[in-house]
RNA sequence: GGCGGCAUGGCCAAGUGGUAAGGCAGAGCUCUGCAAAAGCUCGAUCCCCAGUUCGAAUCUGGGUGCCGCCUCCA
């Protein structure tokens, strides 16, 4: 069954289709002056799973993601704060690399910055100019919307009707007033490069096309990015790689929707971000990452304090039926020789399972169903494990095992298995702390065991009666 | 004013023509000395109106409400 992705620019489902050996992918970075947001986390992470679902269907991928480390936001905080623009933006790249890490994102293969890109820029706009699609006006360049006459193919609007909602004051230098900066005459205080046109820097967009097309070629597969960057930068974009070469730029536009707080998109210039470090301070990542992907990518999220905390009983639940499973595989491997009815139905279901999984996630990476399908398959595994008699472990629990952890561990890196190990001398007394329990029971003297097991769980560790017998774990 | 999206049980969330996945919360039950864990059972006709159709949450038209974009933004 082939792969299909709702395309922003033809506005439908298409089949995935790569002439490449592998999948070239460009995702649209960030600005780096300010803290990461739970807003960088959401296409980061769903990227991430995106491309480890592309591996796991055979794909091989090619994923730049740019770090727009020029821009006015970072200049005008940098004033304030007396520091080198650059610098600041080296910083908070840095910073945006490490909550990445933090949520288990795997890296791009590529992070290119603009600044590090002057030269290819200056190409491209020399070669816009040339095309008829640029003009230079006192130091500045524009791009002429005019000479593209596909201009708002992607954002789904004409000239006209973009010009009608403009509610800024129109630069009297540009031909037309949707003409955008490609090149920006410099100003005092500001970093600046010489060019054709005069000392300046690169305009907003620009980078992007330069940067894609010199990692990635003409006509990539995936251009990705947040849904707030479909105009004016990813139209922008198109204007200028496709007024530059004369062919796509991208086959498939992929946009996630916004993470809103109280229904209000969560944005640096509302102030009302949530950081992701503080975030991971609170909450495993494996949490956030369940929460990412508990609704489809192109949706609206909403988020508010509580809302962890409200996904986070769920998700624990999957954790400790996989936690569980782990325990019984134990690092063993089995094979499918002994396997009773009920392991078989087992080892069906979970056969089931992964064929249901990825046809979800096969249509437009719906990974709110996907985890659905993960929800039924840890019933059936649940009840399995309810009926069994021993610790011991088969094939059936491995199959299952290896499933969870090939699906929610590696594709969607929602699980996290407990390491149960302590120190020294603990573990063996706690174990022996349990043998007394056991023993007080079987003479049924409850209080005393009862006591045992109150006082433990004051020290965070709670005491399961199961029919295999009783088992501990820390509380988190 | 233009463009796009959304509206599904108390909450979250799949489902785009054939009679409503899944999760949380709630109720009951099983297991159990109790507890916990787990399992089982119970709950919606899908914002409103009008159409198309044998049949619509799903298509069409018209409303209502909310969000986003048209200014930097993931």
């Amino acid at each position: 069954m082939p792969i299909s992705v709702y395309n922003t620019l033809t506005r439908r489902k298409e089949e995935l289709r790569s002439s490449r050996e592998s999948i070239g992918i460009y995702v649209c970075g960030v600005t780096p002056y300010s803290d990461t947001h739970l807003g960088h986390a959401r296409p980061s992470v769903v990227w991430d799973v995106i491309k480890k679902y592309l591996h796991y269907r055979g794909y091989k991928t090619y994923h730049v993601q740019n770090f727009t480390d020029i821009d006015d936001k970072i200049i005008n905080r940098a004033l304030e704060l007396g520091v080198e623009p650059l610098k600041l933006a080296e910083q908070y790249s840095e910073e945006y690399l490490e909550s990445m890490d933090a949520l288990g994102v795997a890296r791009a293969d590529l992070y290119p910055r603009v600044s590090r890109h002057i030269p290819d820029i200056i190409s491209m706009i020399e070669r816009l100019i040339e095309r008829g699609h640029a003009y230079a006006v006192n130091g500045n360049v524009f791009y002429s919307v005019l000479s593209f006459p596909e201009y708002g193919k992607l954002s789904n609007q004409k000239i006209e009707q973009l010009q009608a909602g403009t509610r800024f004051e129109v630069d009297p230098d540009k031909k037309h007033p949707l003409d955008f900066a490609l090149w920006k005459k410099a100003k005092p205080n500001e970093p600046a490069w010489d060019s054709p046109w005069g000392k300046g820097r690169p305009g907003w967009h620009i980078e992007c096309s330069v940067m894609s097309h010199k990692y990635l070629g003409e006509e990539f597969d995936f251009h990705g990015g947040g849904a707030d960057l479909i105009f004016p930068h990813h139209e922008n974009e198109i204007a200028q790689s496709e007024g530059a070469t004369g062919r796509p730029l991208a086959k498939y536009w992929l946009h996630n929707g916004m993470i809103n707080l109280k229904q209000e998109k969560m944005s640096k210039s509302l102030g009302n971000i949530v950081k992701v470090k503080d975030l991971l301070e609170k909450y495993p990542k494996e949490l956030i990452r369940f929460f990412i992907l508990s609704s489809h990518y192109r949706s609206e999220l909403e988020y508010h304090d509580q809302k962890l905390e409200e996904v986070s009983r769920g998700w624990q639940r999957l954790n400790e039926c996989v936690n569980k499973l782990a325990g019984l595989v134990d690092g063993k491997e089995f094979t499918p020789e002994p396997l009773d009815e009920a392991g078989a139905a087992l080892v069906k279901a979970a056969e089931e399972a992964e064929a249901r999984f990825a046809a979800a996630m096969d249509d437009d990476f719906n990974t709110a169903l996907a985890l659905g399908i993960l929800f039924d398959f840890m019933r059936q595994v649940n009840a399995y494990m309810a009926g069994l008699r021993s610790e011991a472990g088969d094939y059936a629990l491995y199959q299952a095992y290896q499933l969870f952890a090939k699906l929610a561990g590696g594709i969607f890196g929602i699980v996290r298995l407990e390491e149960q190990r302590l120190s020294g001398l603990s573990e063996p007394l706690l174990d022996l702390l349990l043998e007394l329990r056991t023993e007080l029971r079987s003479q049924k003297l409850y209080q005393l065991a009862d006591y045992i097991r109150s006082r433990l769980a004051e020290l965070n560790v709670a005491i399961e009666d199961t029919p295999q017998g009783p088992r501990w774990k820390m509380r988190s």
